[in-house]
DNA sequence: ATGATGATTGTTCGC
DNA sequence: GCGAACAATCATCAT
């Protein structure tokens, strides 16, 4: 049993890590995603306050199959950020084979095009 | 090995 | 653009 429940976030989160390796998302993250509209549409006219009562409610009624989805997402997301802090750790100065644009050391400002990866 | 902690994630809404 | 409830998380640190 934890002990601190949820503090209040004191707001801005100074981060330690340079690279910040954050970490995946959380399945809730992608249940609002996905019935945040659900839910709007369930609720015209709603605030913000009570879409997030309405989700957080429903979400703890629902089921683990109902969550399965959305964990899924969440789990899917962990292993991004898994990769993310291994390469955070590994130090590994990203490197592009492509020999298209050579790290730019000079931050130019054009915006061509953003289609790399 | 175990526990506790902190940091993070995304949405919506308004001004 | 930010903040704040809503919930999960879960990786890491510390002992």
């Amino acid at each position: 049993m934890p002990k601190a429940v949820a503090e209040k976030r004191g707001g801005g989160k100074a981060k330690k890590d340079p690279n910040a390796p954050k970490r995946g998302l959380s399945a809730f993250m992608f249940y609002s995603t996905a019935q945040r509209e659900n839910v709007k549409k369930n609720n015209p006219g709603i605030s913000f306050g009570e879409i997030g009562k309405q989700l957080g409610q429903q979400w703890r009624e629902m089921t683990a199959q109902e969550k399965a989805p959305y964990e899924k997402q969440a789990a899917a997301d962990k292993e991004r950020a898994e990769r993310e802090k291994k390469q955070y750790e590994g130090g590994v100065p990203a490197k592009k084979p492509t020999s298209k644009k050579a790290a730019a050391p000079v931050p130019e400002d054009d915006d061509d095009d953003e289609d790399d990866e």
